[in-house]
DNA sequence: TATATTCTGAGACTCAATCTCAATAAGAAT
DNA sequence: ATTCTTATTGAGATTGAGTCTCAGAATATA
């Protein structure tokens, strides 16, 4: 299984113990590349007929989140989105507030000019947020 | 009172009344220039001697934020902030996962990269966040 | 001032996410 | 393979920000 050795790799890395309900969060999550939140990821393992709690699906979630594994998305809707890192290179996100679809973008003009500001103010950038709210070609001319 | 005119404006475009409640959540929100949350606006009223309960704290501030007179602020930690927008040109946040600071930016080639990837898609831009999480200098060597 | 209507406050409720803890399972040692 | 120690799990309780309810209070209009 593809997604096998990363997994345990990571758990490992955290002394932490290889389970099938830990194996099956991470299946479910690279099982396509949307962005879910945790009860779709709940609902498709048992759908897959797995038993789950919705409580290891996020303290799975946690631990993929802390080892880089998988990004958390926080649309500022209350409901966090997950996406699997495999193969995925630095990009942000365009929301369609009309449907909720979610693509992704990537411009270096940005990136530094980001990096600059930073400088600028004599910071230390960790991360950022840079979601684009749009209405989408569908949803403005259906 | 400086805050009285719009205020009463909105109240009077949205079919509202003015009351004594609305007035003192506009007045504390224009009391600072800080980014603070619901509780704390409640707090700081409720200091001042005043009776107001969480929940017209929180439908006015909605009424504020509809008529563009109150931005809210989604940093991802399940707690909004609030800054009024009184003199208040457009700006990003910097913001310190050490110690909560918020400072203020705003880059024009970012926002016009912004306009054009947007164009790209074929799609309408309604909003944007862009928040950099950073270390502080205070924070960085204390 | 009377009347109709909106607004308020206290607390119930919602919903995502976290916590609790007894029962279960993993993995190490034998 | 079996036992033993310790981590993990699941069901449900809990949290916390924010919303809703509705009877009583306040506002605007006549």
């Amino acid at each position: 299984m593809a997604t096998y050795d990363p997994l345990k790799r990571a758990l490992k890395k955290e002394g932490l113990r290889y389970t099938q309900q830990r194996q099956s969060v991470w299946d479910e999550l690279c099982a396509t590349n949307d962005h879910r939140d945790a009860e779709e990821i709940y609902l498709a393992i048992r759908q897959s007929g797995l038993n789950v709690s919705r409580a290891t699906v996020y303290r799975t979630i946690d631990v993929l989140v802390k080892n880089k594994m998988v990004r958390k998305l926080e649309l500022g809707d209350g409901r966090a989105r997950y996406e699997h890192k495999i193969n995925a290179t630095h990009h942000d996100h365009l929301i369609c507030i009309q449907c909720g679809k979610i693509e992704e973008f990537m411009d270096e003009v940005i990136e530094s000019r980001q990096d600059e500001i930073v400088k600028k103010f004599g910071y230390k950038l960790v991360r950022h947020i840079h979601q684009l709210f749009i209405i989408c070609s569908e949803c403005e001319s259906p």
